[in-house]
DNA sequence: TCCTATAGTTTCCTTAAGGTTACCTTATTA
DNA sequence: TAATAAGGTAACCTTAAGGAAACTATAGGA
C-alpha cells in the first residue's frame, strides 16, 4: 500500500509541500480528477470506455494519462482482464476510497455557494 | 457577496466544470492557496509582509497574484489604510471561513496518509 | 543624500498540463 | 475485404501558471 508515483515522490521529497494538506489537494488535482474518482466511489466499478461515456469531451489519451496517474499515487485499482478485445476494470483502492468524504464535502460546498456565483453570472451574462 | 473573478466566471458559464464540486476545487487550487487560505482562518489577520515571511520561497509578485484571485472570488478580504508606507491587511470573508472545514479535512487527511506514502520515500531515497 | 520599509506593477522566461492527431493490436462481424 | 470493438502508445502543439528581475511610490532615519 505505498504506491506513489515518482511526481508524488519528488514533491514529498524536496519538500514542496508547505503542508500535508497540499499533499491531498495535489492528488485530486487534474482537470477529471475528482470527477473520476467521484463516479468510481459512487458506481463502484467501470471500465475505461463506460468512463468515457461519461466525460464526452475528453479525449482517449488524457482519460488514460489521468487514470494511470490515480493508479500510480494507489488512488485507483487498474483490473486487466486478458480478453480480446481488452477489458479493463477501474475501481477505487482503499486509499482512494477515504478520500471520498473529502470530495462529498467539496461537492456539498460547490452545491451551497454556486447561487453567490451564479448571480454575478445573471449579472454580467449578456446571452440574457 | 457575489464576487467572482472573470475566469471562475467564465468556467461556471462556459460549463468547464463538470460538477459543483470542481468549483470548489478550482478556488483553492493555486500554488499557495490553501496555505494562504489557513493561515489567515487561523490567525485571524495578517498584513502582505507578515504573509510573506510565512513562505519564504514566494515571489512578491506571486503572493500579489495568489491574493488579488482570491480577493476576486471573495474569498479573502482586502483592508487597504491610506498611509505611507502603506499598510494593506487580508483575512478570511464569510465564503472564505467557509472553506475551512473542508481546508482541516484535507489537512487530517494528508497527516494520515502521508505515512504510507513516505514509506515509498524512504525506499527510494539514496540520501540515508 | 542615500538607504530602508511598505505594497505594489511590468516585462520577460520556463515549465508542465492538457489536448489533437495518428498509429497499433487482435477477434469478430457485416 | 473492410469496419468495429476494446484499450493503449507516440509525436507534436498550445496555453496558463508560476517565477526572476527590475521598476514604481513615499516617509522616515542614518
Amino acid at each position: 500500500m505505498g504506491d506513489v508515483r515518482e511526481e508524488t515522490l519528488k514533491k514529498i521529497k524536496n519538500g514542496q509541500f508547505n503542508c500535508e494538506k497540499e499533499l491531498t489537494l495535489s492528488l485530486i488535482s487534474g482537470k477529471w480528477k475528482i470527477t473520476i474518482i467521484y463516479y468510481l466511489g459512487t458506481d463502484g466499478t467501470l471500465r475505461f470506455n463506460e468512463i468515457r461515456r461519461l466525460f464526452p469531451k475528453i479525449t482517449h489519451k488524457v482519460l488514460t494519462t489521468q487514470l494511470r496517474e490515480l493508479e500510480e499515487d494507489g488512488i485507483v485499482n487498474r483490473q486487466v482482464y486478458p480478453e480480446v478485445p481488452p477489458k479493463v476494470e477501474y475501481s477505487l483502492t482503499k486509499r482512494g476510497e477515504s478520500l471520498m468524504p473529502i470530495i462529498h464535502h467539496m461537492y456539498d460546498w460547490g452545491k451551497e455557494h454556486i447561487h453567490s456565483f451564479a448571480n454575478a453570472v445573471e449579472k454580467n451574462t449578456p446571452i440574457s
